[in-house]
DNA sequence: GTCTATATATTGATAGAC
DNA sequence: GTCTATCAATATATAGAC
């Protein structure tokens, strides 16, 4: 028998985090009410307020531990020294990952008008932080002298928002492999970058 | 003095569209009310149904206003036959047309979630006649032999993302001119695809 | 830790006066 | 064509029983 109230802390916390982000993900931040959260996750809307103070902390917290988790992934994964090794280890590993955490992708995305100023930052400076691993890569090979490219800013807004964008139209078990898509996308970045 | 009521009809539907539009593109569909749109406008929250049936209908017809408009655009103004002279148009009018219309594009990708499973297939099929019409120059210069790319399909959307892409960063008075942003974006744009 | 019940506010949309 | 007033539904968040 199921039982209709006990003490799941270790179970409610994580799944109230898993359903808020397939819901927001899937309907937008504003357009989801905590019941819906609650009816999801299995308790009632009032139980929510025992994990989260309020609605936008519940956000925050998904924005906030994925950017931490892509960063840390990244840093954990980079390990050549050779600027065009390294640059097609990001390419692969930003188009693996993102697609691994699509509905994460897509609220770090689109729901940033939904926070305070002060979790904006939090979470813009997040975004930053990766912004400029990518950017040092294709300094390091503009130094070298491996990468032709006329501005390296401007290279690495334009390669993170192609390599985003896979998310928007890949589909499993489709025409291509994921494989086979990070390395069509790593000969189009390769060349744009005149490596 | 200004009067409180009287006859605005060709001022007030415009005016509307454009508050929603700002509104919308600012807080999100679902984080507007009708309510914030009639003060916006200057009107009350009642007279606003006189200009659309519905709070979706209004998103509709900016979303399908900027689709049409963005389509129509660039037939008018795609003149070359030369595969390689058509892609650049395509990049700059790409990057100009979007800057221009910021608040328009970032509705078109961020609300099609709020749409009725019919009114989202009508603007799906506008975006997908947009993106063949870069499809048909990328395949025209892969049979023509000057562009050399793995898949015709990738790079339409790689390109496509990444030129949105500007959007999000670029900012009037910035760093570099729209201009010069056209021209950084047409240099990788062409040696990613070969030219 | 979760429930039920509820307070308080706000929503989309409509009716009828002017 | 716009206003005021209002309905019915729904929202976030809290209080107190268990």
């Amino acid at each position: 028998m199921a039982r209709k109230a006990g003490s799941h802390s270790e179970i409610t916390g994580p799944k109230i985090r898993a359903e808020a982000q397939r819901l927001f993900a899937r309907h937008g931040f504003a357009a989801v009410s905590m019941r819906q959260i609650a009816a999801a996750v299995g308790v009632q809307a009032g139980a929510l307020y025992l994990y989260t103070p309020d609605k936008e902390a519940l956000l925050v917290d998904l924005l906030k531990t994925h950017m931490d988790e892509l960063i840390a992934a990244w840093r954990a994964i980079s390990k050549s020294n050779d600027p065009t090794a390294r640059l097609e280890e990001f390419v692969r590993f930003h188009i693996r990952f993102n697609l691994e955490r699509a509905e994460a992708v897509f609220l770090s995305y689109m729901e940033l008008r939904n926070l305070s100023p002060e979790n904006f930052a939090v979470i813009e400076d997040l975004r930053k932080t990766y912004e400029t691993e990518l950017e040092a890569i294709l300094k390091s090979g503009q130094d070298a002298g491996v990468f032709q490219l006329p501005d390296s800013k401007l290279a690495t807004m334009a390669i993170i928002a192609m390599l985003t964008g896979v998310n928007t139209w890949f589909r499993e078990g489709g025409r291509l492999s994921r494989d086979k898509v990070e390395t069509i996308y790593w000969d189009m970045v390769r060349k744009a970058v005149g490596a």
